[in-house]
Order: structure tokens, then sequence, then C-alpha cells
DNA sequence: CATGAATGAGCGTTCATTCAT
DNA sequence: AATGAATGAACGCTCATTCAT
């Protein structure tokens, strides 16, 4: 479909120079439509953030329901969670590039009906941890750091996370799940422990981008 | 100084509403001055975040050598060198995000020159674990992936880390120095063994923000 | 007719908020129709502002033609012509609104033709003018200037007159032949004496609005 | 001064085309500026409208208190409203015009402080009207429609009064004033019982129009 | 040291209109 | 009869920067 044309070109662009660096002109330059025309597929400039951001963190949230509901162990749990994130945001790296930095360039109204589902996602993973270092499964010595500490190593997959890299999606999850393990204090888990793989989608708004293009990236 | 005033405010507005969204006539008048009078005291608007950049780096790469210094053995050296960065990134949480986030903002020569200094950062960091892996100290199925981790990890406390908060900025270091013990799956280390404290510099960029006025920082 | 809907819309878009700030879609939705399909109904937006300005000043020019028919006496026809317009005006405010205030939105040849129109009326009245006072029927100092003045409190009664207000448009009429006869210093003149009644005619073009969406019109 | 300048071209244009259907750019181009600096000298479009508005009902109602004051007499003080208004219509006749019909190009917040004004002028006019019927001087059937009638034949003024035109400002004003003696059903005056001449004011915005750049006001 | 004035370029957005379907 | 798609032009406005004073 056309919009979700419109939708990768906006997230590329958006990845690579930010939000406020980036025109519409330029977006629309690049699936060969006028500026004006851009308007009969989006809600303008912000639309075309929001819609972003939206389905990035539905995604988010989705999977973060599905790996909870699987088991009730902690480290499960915290595992499955772990790898669900770091599997979205390697297979949709510049759409949660994207989500992740662009929260400040949204109006108030938006911004705060985002953030709300951002929350949601940091809660429900400190609450794992929590749990976990209540029933003695894990050795954290402040929750809460750990949480952070967690969850920046994870957004950051983001960050440097390419297709064409060196290691398969599979094997940079499990990597990322034992970093958690380590983090929380919890034995080493090996994939069948962490139950039925959860595949990541990948979505509408994640463009294709050539490898070479994403050298500056950051 | 006024040009530090000035450099404190720039920091400050890009922090909140990233480069690209920062006018220079809000910066200037943040500081009481005509947007043009500002040109006396800086090179314009990239002039101000390369200064910026620059004396973050700087002072990144000085603490790293300073960390390196005291020890040969990788886990000292890895403990220091997450010790100073954290700490840098506390006491500057302001330039420390700018610094992180801006480099897409530059232009060509200054972006290559300032990624000169991040990539030699990051490569003595890699060089720690390497050696650490090699010397059969640390515990790491791979090393790159331990670098990143790490490193996004410490960038992160940029992100979070408020002068009020609930931790002194002490006990974050230590949290973060254990963070990265059991990532390369060495021993804890208390903090005697880390060698004489590293006192992290106060940055003349980095602008005093009122707690609440961070509140909304992403 | 679906043509006449469209004109409808258009003239009560145009009346509240000028020719100039109404867009056609905008018009083309209060009649449920895509803005594509408005252009196999009219001749763009100037095209419907010209059959608005025509069939206003048509009929005009026809309800003062049989104004003027009816009798020879100026005080009678002055009486006539003001009762048809006032009527007209009356029972049509917001096409008489638009066809007052539009002249400048007019390409030139379309502005040229209708001010063909206007201008037979305004010295149809004004040769009511000089006839009366040539024929010492009538006490003006200055003719032109009664004539602008009648004329300017003529057409005012589409700036205030609504159909549900506190007058019927009988009344009205009636208090503004007195006003025309005042002002030429002719004596008083009662129902009876203008003759047949003139029923002014409810133009295709003019829109029901609601009373109280009328609010706001000036 | 400069700023003079540009709200006279903005008077100018909007008089001759209207709010909506003039550009900033056509402004700034008929004062020889480039459009972004003229934002040097002005709030905006609308901060231009809102000063020519502000600034002639500020001076209809100076001049207003101006003609209440001196006698309590309804006649004259009728008498010296009308001529008042007609005087300042006639002097400032782009301002005035413009006054009159870009209400509803505001925004509401503008629009609703500057209703204010011309009501209290309105209900000034009404309230004298009122007084004269009640004290038997006035022969008025209906004193809200008189009040109409009188309001929109000086305001219509601004429509047709050109400075080079047939008749000087004076002879205008007293014509004007007969009229609304004749309307109210009150006995002439001369210039004499209306007491001291009102020299109405230049409004700063008001632009010098060559005579033959007039012809197509409507 | 400081500023008001100035500008070309560009911003996100809307415009009236056309046309293939 | 109706529309989605498309566009060049223009909208009001802000930008970083320069320069004479």
């Amino acid at each position: 479909m056309k919009s979700d044309e419109v939708l990768r070109a906006a997230v590329l662009l958006f990845a690579r120079q930010g939000y406020a660096a980036t025109g519409i002109r330029e977006i629309a330059r690049e699936v060969g439509l006028n500026s004006a025309t851009l308007y009969h597929y989006t809600n303008g400039k912000e639309g075309l953030l929001v819609a972003v951001m939206q389905s990035c963190l539905d995604e988010l949230l989705r999977s973060t329901d599905e790996a909870l509901r699987h088991s009730g162990d902690p480290q499960v749990q915290l595992g499955r969670l772990i790898r669900a994130h770091v599997g979205l945001s390697a297979l949709n790296p510049l759409s949660s590039r994207v989500t992740d930095q662009a929260f400040r360039s949204l109006g108030s109204a938006n911004r705060a009906s985002l953030l709300v589902l951002r929350d949601s996602y940091e809660s429900q993973l400190g609450a794992v941890i929590d749990a976990g270092a209540r029933a003695g499964l894990f050795d954290v010595a402040d929750p809460r750091l750990t949480r952070l500490a967690i969850l920046e190593m994870c957004n950051g997959v983001a960050n440097w996370y390419r297709h064409a890299g060196r290691l398969p999606m599979r094997a940079v999850q499990m990597q990322f799940v034992d970093f958690g393990c380590r983090l929380v204090g919890a034995p080493a888990m090996d994939e069948a422990e962490l139950g039925p793989v959860q595949t990541p989608h990948l979505l509408r708004c994640e463009p294709y981008a050539p490898p070479d293009t994403m050298e500056d990236l950051s």
C-alpha cells in the first residue's frame, strides 16, 4: 500500500536525521510524491510519527502480554520479555529507534497518550524484577536500577543491530537473555526453558534499509 | 564567563528539545542576549554543539586514560572505566545526553572528527573486555556484544539520573560497576579494589537544571 | 436539485466566512460530496459566486421593473422600490449579503458584467429621486447623497435581519419605506398607497440558516 | 515610522481585496520589504488587522465620548454622534471599511474583545435614540430599527466617500446629520446648534490612496 | 559589546483544480 | 455521477545568519 511506503520513508528519514530535521518534502520525494499528495495518505508530519510510535508500542505491549502469559516464573518471564523486546528491536531497528527518541517531538496530547503505553511496558518489566527479587530467585541490590539498566541495554539494540550483521537475530536475543539473567543474578537459561519461540512481527512502518545506508545512523 | 552561560543555556535546550528543534533566539533569550550578540560569543549554532560534544568527549577520554593507567588488571580497568563513565554521565547528564544523541546533527567534517573521539573510547573499552576474556578472567560468550551492552547501559544513565534523585552518585557508580562485572562474568568488587577514587569533573557546559524542569526529558 | 443544494451551501459559507476564506472542499463536505464531484455541478468556485450574484441581482432588477411599472408617481415608485429591495434582502439575507460584499472577489470580466447590473439598479433609484426632487415632491438638498444613504440603509438590512426576528418582514419593509420618505422629505405613506403587494421571491441559492448559526454573521 | 508604513499598506490592500485575499508577501512588497522583515514590525497578519481595528474603534469611542459630553439634549447628542462618525469614516475611509468588514476574519479571542468596543458604540447610539423618543423629542416608531438604519447609513460612508470627491467632508457630515434628524423625526439643525466642531483624527493606519486606485473598491 | 534590521531559504500545510477510473 | 489521486502554487510564519551602526 502507498500509505505504508510513506510510513517507511518517514521512519527511514526520522531514524537517520531525527524528526525535527526531516522535512515532509524530503519524505515525499523519497516516495516520488509531491508534498501535497502526501496529505492524502497521512495526517501530516506528526501524524506520521504517531502512527510509527503507536504501532511500535502496540507491538511491544502485545508481545509483552504474550511473554508474560506463558509462565508464572519470574525468571522465565524476564527471559521471554527480553527475548521479545530484543527481537522487536532487532527486526524493526529503525522504528524502534524513532519510537525511543521522538517522544519529545510530540505535541502534548499525543505525548501523554503514548507515554501511557511506554510506562505500561516499563512497569511490567519492573514488576517481574520485583517479583523475582521477593521470591529470592534474583539477587538484586536495587531493583529499580536493575530495571533501568536492562531497559537501556535492550533499547540500545536498535542503535547498532543490522540485519546483515555478524550474528543472526536469534543469537543476539539469547545473548541478551543471558545478560538479563546475569544482571539479576539468576542462573543461565537455555532456549528450551524459555518456552515456545516468540516470533517478532515485522512492522508495516519498518523500512528496508540497505546496510550501507545505515552506516551513519549514529 | 558569559560564553559559558551561553553554552549552558544551549545544552539545557538541546537536551530538552533536541538540537534541531532549538532556535538560537531561544538560547539567546535564555541568557538575556539578542540573537545577534550571541555570535560574538560563539561560532553559531553548530559551533555551540561542537563545543559541548568536544568537551564532553575530551573529558570522557581523559578520565578513561586515568582509569586505565592505574592498574593492568582487566577487571580493575573495567570497573574504573565504568565508574568514570557513569560518574561523568551522572554529574553531567544533560551534556552527556546531548553528546550521545546529536552526532547526526553535525556537519560531516565535525561529525568525522568527533566520531574519532567516541570510537577511541569505545575501542578502549572493547580492548579491556577482550583482554579479560583472553586472560580467562571474564566469562564472555561474545565480547563485542558484551561491549555494546555495557556501553548502552552506561550511556543510558544520562537519560534518567537526576542530582536530586534517590541514590547518591557514588552508589549508582558502584551499582553499575557491579552490573559490568556481572555482564562479563567476573566476581563482584568492592570500592577498595578499584583504587583511588576518580572524581568526575563538572563540565563548564553543564547547566544547573532545577529538578522539576527535567521531568519531561524523555 | 443537487446543484441548488450546492449553491445554498456555498452561500451559507460565503456569508459566514467570506468568499476567500471558504474552501470548495468545505462546500462539498456540507452537501456530502467529494470536492471533485462538485465540478460536475458547477464551474468552480468563482462560478458559484457568479451564479449567486447573478440571480440576486437579476431578481433585484426584476422586482425593480415591477416596482416602477405600477405608477409614475416618484413617491410611490420610491416606496415600492424600497419595499422590494428590503423584501428581497430580508427574505434572502445571506445571498444579498454575499452579493453586496463579494464584488471584489470576482475576476475582472465577471466583475464588470455584474457591476452593470448593480449600477443599473442604483441609477434607477437615482432617477426616481431626481424626478421627485425636480417635481417638487421631495425636499432633498443633495440627491446623490440621498441616494447613497437610502442604498446603504437598504443594503444593510441583510446584515441584521433574521427570519426568526422580532418583526415580521412586512413591518420591516414598511418601516424602511417610511425611512425613505423621511429622507427625501416626503409625507408618510400607508401600505394602501403603495399599490399591490410585491411578494419577494425566495432565491434558489438562499440557504435555510438555523437562527442560532447566524449569531456570528458579523 | 516604518511600522506605520506597513500598517497603511495593509489597510490599503485589506480594503481593496479583503483580509483573506491579501497575502503578507503582498503587503511586504508594497513597502519594499522581505516578508520575513515584516515580522520585525508587526505581530503577523492578524496582528496587523487587530491594530487597525483597535485604533479605529478606539477613535470612534473617543469621539463618541466627546460628542456626548458636550450636551444632554438627545438631538444635539445624536447630531454630534453622526457628525463624528461620518467625519471619522470620511477622513479614514479605508480603515473604517476594514474595521467594519473584517470582524469575521479575527480569531475568537480578538473578535470578542473588539466586538465589545463596537457594541459599546452601538449601544450608546441606541441610548441616545431611546432617550429622545422617551422625551418626546423624536418621533420614532421602532427605535431599534431606527438605530440600525442610522448605523448602516453612517457605516456606508466609508464605501463611497473619496477625499477628492465632489463634496467637502464638512458638507457630507452636515447632510448626514440632517438625514439622522429626519429619520428620528426631529427638526433640522444648523451647524451652530451642534456646538464646537469636532475635528476627526487622521489615523496612523489610514493610507493615502490616490483617487484613481480606489475605483475598484467595491 | 550590543543590537535592530534585514534576508533567502525553508518550514508544515492548504489551495483550486484536473483527470483517469 | 462520482471519486481518489495528484499537483504547482501559495499560504503565514520561522530559521540561522549577516552587517551597519
